[in-house]
RNA sequence: GGUCCGGUAGCUCAACUGGAUAGAGCAUCAGAUUUCUAAUCUGACGGUUCGGGGUUCGAUUCCCUGCCGGAUCACCA
């Protein structure tokens, strides 16, 4: 049984008998480096219960524990915390089981389903750091559920039309001179981008004639020639003009191609890809239903809107008065699209930025309103934005920083530190360009996931490329430490039992603070679902690997002699290198077997 | 202006949801490799948790208020 269950239950038990009363709240926490034991019973709130002072309490409980529980060796009591210390017999049995069970760490299938969107990019330019944070949290969020036992699906929905795309389009047309990936060399997301600054500058230098000539600004944006062509395009895209939707179709096709590498080097899949394209005019007659049932209302003009002033919001519009879609109306459309496709999900998880906040409440708000209970499954994982020490990433001023720029650098990187330790010397090319590679995304990712989503965070390109303290690598290298620890065990042939574990009867602190931390797994791996927060998962990878590494520090394996806590070291390092691997994947990094 | 986030060591982040003397990493300084990988480990230094009130045995956490930063409030997406 879970230890920290067993313990709850001899505490109530305890309460029970000493106090003749029962209690359901337990405030058990970590004991604190500085006094002896694990557990830490809080006594105050047991005071009102036992009619005694909380240090009397504690103590009280702390003796019955010690001489009915079983699992409790003994106990300290600083004010009114009682400090248990749990024996060495039972943290090896918990070790037992868990080296025992192959498939800790991974629950069972809950037969509940689920559904994560994230990426989600626009198609006129290439991916970047936002993106970043964007798919690993996403990735890693969907890979967290998998591990409670839910059935996911991963998704995303590609903004593949509308004016973005079409300016990159005018540009190209005016000023291509037929380029192509091909022809060019370049990667083809990239490509687009780049006719989508030619745009950009094109565009502010006509307006600005315009401007000098005396036009008004309002007009000028309107007026430009290469404004004009691209908001032609948009009307021929929607009339489905044959030419226009065959160059949207090349341009496109270039941008998939490039995108298909990018994220093939981040390591994120998808299950399924929905397209704007395909989604824009859906929702419409959700709308319309809503009308009539006077969920919505309709103005004078003839635009159609929703009201929430009741839930402490503003009004919408879902449909213009000429009776087009906004953003909100395709949204709805896909949501329910989303649950006719994959009927057995509960609900979704929409990876966007936080700037979208106000909109996921809206959307979630009107889908309740028209009847959908599992609106309230909903959930916008909403991430803060990533700053750069200059400040905000603005595309405008160029000073976004470039998805395959970053992670080619961080691999650079990665690899020029690799060469100067010069650990690899029987290593190949092609093997060194692979660790390389698996150590620079590591870090990369390992960055941007440890900060709490939902906070805003500082991208320092000197401190992520770090690879010591609080970074990826030092779990990889921690990993890949034990590996040869176990490489050289099976070479003696120590192959350590379930039973010969049973032989040892004490422990170091160190080791008995190594099975603490992964006994907490589980625990973690929970909350960071609960929390739809991965940091949880690369905090508490950081913590157990720093935990080992002291272990590893203060207690030399192969020297020892006893062969029961020989084959325990060697049982305890196999399961932290399986457990930093498991939950390192969790956020998408892989480690290697030696660095 | 309304609404919603955030403000913790010089810097980047934690703090088990109200618990002990607020913890890590980086940076700085001082140490540790005849022994399993020093991308490691051990110390030292570093704090009025933005300010001010309140709630209680106890507040970084909850409430009020002020300051600072950000997001958002389109017939844009």
């Amino acid at each position: 049984m879970n230890l920290d269950i067993q313990l709850r239950n001899e505490i109530q038990k305890a309460v029970q008998t000493l106090f003749n009363q029962s209690v359901e709240q337990l405030q058990l926490q970590p004991t604190n480096a500085e006094f002896e034991g694990s557990h830490t019973l809080v006594c105050f709130p047991l005071a009102k219960i036992s009619k005694k002072g909380p240090e009397q309490t504690a103590t009280a409980i702390g003796e019955y524990l010690v001489a009915n529980s079983g699992i409790v060796s003994k106990f300290n009591v600083v004010k009114g915390f009682l400090n248990l210390v749990i024996a060495d017999s039972v943290w090896v049995s918990v070790f037992k089981d868990i080296y025992a069970d192959k498939n800790f760490g991974t629950l069972a299938p809950n037969g509940q389903e689920i559904m994560v969107e994230y990426s989600s990019p626009n198609t006129n330019k290439p991916l970047h750091l936002g993106h970043l944070r964007n798919n690993f949290l996403g990735y890693s969020v969907a890979e967290i559920y998998k591990a409670i036992g839910y059935n996911v699906h991963k998704v995303q929905i590609i903004n593949d039309r509308g004016i973005h795309i079409c300016k990159s389009m005018a540009a190209w047309q005016l000023f291509g001179n037929g380029e192509t990936p091909q022809s060019s060399g370049m990667k083809g997301d990239h490509l687009v981008g780049k006719y989508y600054v030619i745009f950009d500058k094109n565009y502010k230098a006509q307006m600005a004639e315009l401007i000098a000539a005396g036009t008004s600004e309002a007009d000028a944006e309107k007026q430009a020639p290469i404004m004009k062509l691209a908001v032609d395009m948009l009307q021929k895209w929607e009339a489905k003009d044959e030419a226009t939707v065959q160059l949207w179709k090349t341009m496109n096709g270039w941008v998939y191609d490039g995108f298909s590498s990018t994220y093939k080097r981040m390591g994120v899949d998808f299950e399924k890809l929905y397209y704007e394209s395909n989604t824009y005019l859906l929702g419409k007659e959700e709308v319309l239903r809503g009308l009539e049932s006077g969920v919505f209302f309709k103005k004078e003009d003839g635009s159609v809107w929703v009201d929430l002033s009741g839930d402490g919001l503003d009004q919408k519009v879902l449909l213009r008065s000429d009776g087009t879609s906004v953003y909100m109306t395709q949204d709805i459309g896909t949501a329910i699209l989303r649950f006719r496709d994959f009927p057995k999900i509960e609900g979704q998880v929409y990876t966007v930025g936080n700037e979208q906040e106000y909109h996921f409440k809206v959307l979630f708000l009107i889908l309740k309103k028209l009847g959908y209970t599992w609106a309230e499954k909903c959930y916008h994982l909403s991430y803060g934005m990533v700053d750069l020490p200059t400040g905000k990433m603005k595309s405008r001023e160029g000073t976004v920083v470039d998805a395959d720029d970053l992670m080619q650098e961080m691999a650079d990187e990665a690899e020029k530190q690799t060469r100067e330790l010069g650990k690899i010397e029987e290593s190949t090319e092609a093997e060194i360009k692979e660790l390389s590679e698996m150590i620079g995304l590591g870090a990369l990712k390992f960055f941007l996931l440890k900060v709490d989503p939902k906070k805003r965070m500082l991208f320092d390109p000197n401190e992520s490329i770090q690879l010591q303290g609080h970074t990826g690598p030092f779990i990889q290298y921690t990993h890949a430490r034990i590996r040869a620890i176990i490489r050289k065990a099976e070479a003696m042939n120590i192959k350590p039992s379930v039973e010969s574990i049973g032989n040892v009867h004490t422990l170091e602190p160190a080791e008995r603070e190594v099975v603490f931390l992964f006994n907490n797994y589980v625990a973690k791996l929970k909350e960071a679902a609960r929390e739809y927060s991965p940091a949880v998962i690369a905090n508490f990878a950081f913590d157990l690997a720093k935990g080992y590494n002291q272990f590893y520090q203060s207690i030399p394996i192969f020297s020892e002699t006893d062969v029961a806590k020989l084959n325990f070291r060697i049982a305890l390092s196999k399961v932290v290198a399986d457990v930093l691997k498991k939950s390192m994947l969790l956020l998408g990094i892989h480690v290697p077997e030696r660095m």
